[in-house]
DNA sequence: CAGATGTCAGTTCGACTGAAATAG
DNA sequence: CCTATTTCAGTCTAACTGACATCT
């Protein structure tokens, strides 16, 4: 969608707002800066996608699965790692897989779980689309290598925090 | 939806994964961040706001209003505002009208712009809604004050290098 | 006339709930 | 019997496209 630039930064005028009103507007700019970030990232990455026939959600799919150590996963472990639904997982992998990007295949022991292999189509896909994906991270802009990283710092003391991850 | 925390950071597991074989990937590292703290956030929101009968984007609108100095203002402006789609405004006012929270007048004087106006019932959800909001804003658990700042200045820079607003 | 504003119809996407089938 | 894994049917949200009516 084509945006054009607000003349003023919106969050930090609604903050001033909040503090007047509301209290403790701190968090409330920081939680309203996440979510605006993540649409923009969310946009950009989504466009460089869709020559690449793939939304982000799927991309991610692909990606665990190429980081794999056998480049196929249960659907279970898909969902525990992209944190999905489990019929989010089948739906992304229905799509996956009808786009010949990935394949289902009978777990050996389990008859119940269902693998998930990424075919060489899919490797393929995954490399190309990386392409355009990388070119959106540098478009990180606006910030040094060395903020980059404070950014994910930051971040990780929330994920943390909140049980996103241990350890 | 439930979610038992991985037993190690996915996002730095994956950077390491994505450095060895990509590149670059502080950038990568702080995008994966953002994509899933904001998840973390809405999912929390949202749980939050349901007994109040609200979604983030509907509660957004209301807090829009609120803070306007009439309690209304054109749909455009409260697309513009809100970085939405117009039609996704005449969806989100639609619902929050026929909620009773939300009252479509003309325009006195340009016939084309429909006014949205916060009702008395809008102005006492978004008080209730507020509080439950603000727990979960607290709730941006495992960063001081200070840090908490450093997020928004972060990500104020990202949002300002891509156009966000300008000044 | 061109441009702005809002709506409508219809599609896509992904999260969700509840239920079921199958297997351990 | 109870639990785990996946799927299916259907709902809900919100973004989008393209078309349109209305108005400046």
């Amino acid at each position: 969608m084509l945006m054009t630039p607000l003349p003023f930064d919106p969050i930090a005028r609604a903050a001033e707002l909040w503090d007047d009103r509301v209290g403790s507007a701190t968090s409330m700019a920081a939680v309203t800066s996440v979510m605006r970030v993540q649409q923009i990232i969310q946009s950009a990455v989504d466009a460089a996608l869709k020559p690449h026939g793939l939304t982000f959600a799927r991309y991610e799919a692909l990606v665990l699965l190429y980081f794999s150590r056998k480049g196929a996963l249960p659907m279970r472990v898909m969902g525990e790692r992209l944190q999905l639904h489990p019929t989010s997982v089948t739906n992304i992998v229905d799509r996956l897989e009808s786009d010949g990007l990935v394949r289902r295949t009978p777990h050996p022991t389990d008859r119940r779980t269902t693998l998930v292999e990424i075919t060489d189509a899919g490797l393929q896909r995954r490399e190309s689309a990386t392409a355009a994906v990388v070119d959106v991270n540098l478009g990180l802009k606006g910030l040094t290598d060395r903020q980059t990283e404070q950014l994910t710092d930051l971040l990780a003391k929330v994920r943390r925090a909140s049980g996103d991850f241990e350890d």
